[in-house]
Order: C-alpha cells, then sequence, then structure tokens
DNA sequence: TAGGATTTCCGACGTATGTAGTAGGATGTG
DNA sequence: CACATCCTACTACATACGTCGGAAATCCTA
C-alpha cells in the first residue's frame, strides 16, 4: 500500500505534522481550534491508525511521549485524494471543471492563475527536457 | 438532511438513473460492466440505502419489480461531492489547481475550456441580470 | 395451473472511520 | 518518596459501506 487512502480527519492530523513538522500527540490535538476539537484519545486513535497504514511513524521520544512524522509528502497524498475525487466523475476533467465552474467555485482568477501555472510548468519541462 | 452524502457506488448507480432515467434494480445491476459487476443483491442493498437517504424513489412497478427514479439531481449531487473535495483542502481552490496541474490532470486544453464557460456564463449573468 | 424464474425483504458480516473511556506505567514536583 | 499528571496501549462501540445469502412472495409461461 504505497498510497494509503486517508479520510478527511486523517488528513487534518497529517496536515499538522506537514505544517508543523513531528509533533506529539498532545500537539496535534491542541491544534485543532478549541472548538470542534476532538478528544486526546480519538487523535491518538487515528494516529495509531496512520501509522498502521505507513503514513506516519514514531520519529523519537522526549520524556514519555512519542513524536510522529509524516512518512508520506503532502504532494503525495492530496494527489490521491485528488485521483479518488476524479474517479468519480468518470476520470475526465472537463466534468469538473464544469461543476466547479457552475457552482461558483471556480473564479475567473482561479483559471487564470491555473494558465499561469501551466505556463510556468510548461517552460520548466522545456528547460529540463 | 437535504443533500445527502454519496459514495463513490452510490454515485454510480445514481448515475444510472440521471442517465438512463427511472430503472429497476436488474437494470442498474446489468449497467455495470460485466467484469466488477456488483452481486443483485448488493446493488439492491445500495438501492435500499439510497431511498434510505431520499436520494431516490420508487416510481411505480412493472410486474412484480420496482421502478426506481433519482430525487436529487445530478448537479445537487456532485457539488455536494465537490464540496466535500474542497473542505479537505482547506475550502480554496487554488491549492487544488495548483495540485491538479503538478500532477498531470489539468491540461491546457482544460483551462481553456474553463475559461470559455466562464466567459460564457458571465454573459449569461449579465443578460440575466 | 404447476413449476421455474424473478423480485423483494431481511439479516449478516468484515472493514473503515470517528469517538472515547480505562488501566497502568512514566514523569516531574513538593 | 508520595502524588498529581501525562502518556501509552487497549478495548469498545456506533455508523457507513460494500458484499452477499436465504426465504418468501410474485410473475410468467408451458
Amino acid at each position: 500500500m504505497r498510497l494509503p487512502k486517508l479520510s478527511k480527519l486523517e488528513m487534518q492530523i497529517m496536515e499538522v505534522l506537514w505544517t508543523a513538522g513531528p509533533s506529539a500527540i498532545r500537539e496535534i490535538q491542541e491544534s485543532f481550534g478549541p472548538k470542534n476539537r476532538p478528544a486526546y484519545t480519538t487523535v491518538q486513535t487515528m494516529v495509531y491508525r496512520l501509522e498502521a497504514k505507513k503514513a506516519l511513524r514514531r520519529a523519537k521520544k522526549i520524556g514519555n511521549a512519542h513524536i510522529f512524522e509524516a512518512v508520506i509528502s503532502r504532494d503525495a497524498a492530496k494527489a490521491r485524494l485528488v485521483d479518488e475525487f476524479l474517479s468519480i466523475f468518470g476520470g475526465r476533467m472537463q466534468p469538473v471543471m464544469a461543476q466547479l465552474i457552475e457552482a461558483g467555485n471556480l473564479t475567473s482568477k482561479d483559471v487564470a492563475d491555473a494558465e499561469k501555472l501551466l505556463k510556468d510548468l510548461a517552460a520548466k519541462r522545456k528547460k529540463d527536457a
């Protein structure tokens, strides 16, 4: 299972590790807003499961607390999510774009940014080739 | 629950109703390729659950078979999916676009199409206003 | 009309996910 | 050292999903 499927909560936990770096359970838990914060043991359970999925690992120990670090990259995880998402739309981007635009999720600025990104990427690929 | 969350298989079943119109369990099941086709009762179970979620309903009866029809629209369901997806990316399109482009899921043609769609939509909105 | 074919309706089960409590060991402090 | 804390390791449980099997009702056809 090179790229395990991660649920929403699992992604949120990984997000902490990706942005804040190696962290303890307590730190991960507290990174959730005071509002919708899951119980300590809930976070712990998810972390253990992520460990079983090899999405993260125990990096070291400070006192009696384990410090966990991400094993899979943010890009890899998100690419996995995108694939998952696309597969529901039949794997074609066009209907997705249409949906996004119809629903107003995609603005002209987003499209302009996308265009620029594409251009930059094309230039980069050319240079690398 | 105006817009229930639909899983991948549930979406595939709804897709049949959206494209083929009201159908019987058997027809839905057979619309899956001969390969990865779920058992009749599997499809049936999902249909029953979709019924409980009010995503579809029994339209009429032909012989002893029920004919089911979609209650929620394809657009509504897909918008729900998009929201779900976006929430994982923090609700912002930009990182999603970046991800899509980096991963090669989004081509310049897709972006061009998006641009055109946006333009058309803008024109339409102006006219309606 | 009798019997096979088709459907329905229910119940079951394994895995995934979200949620959390408890018991007990490790830690740090007065 | 005695304790209050903190963390770990387990266990538990509900809901959602995907997968069906079995029994009974219903239909159609020879």
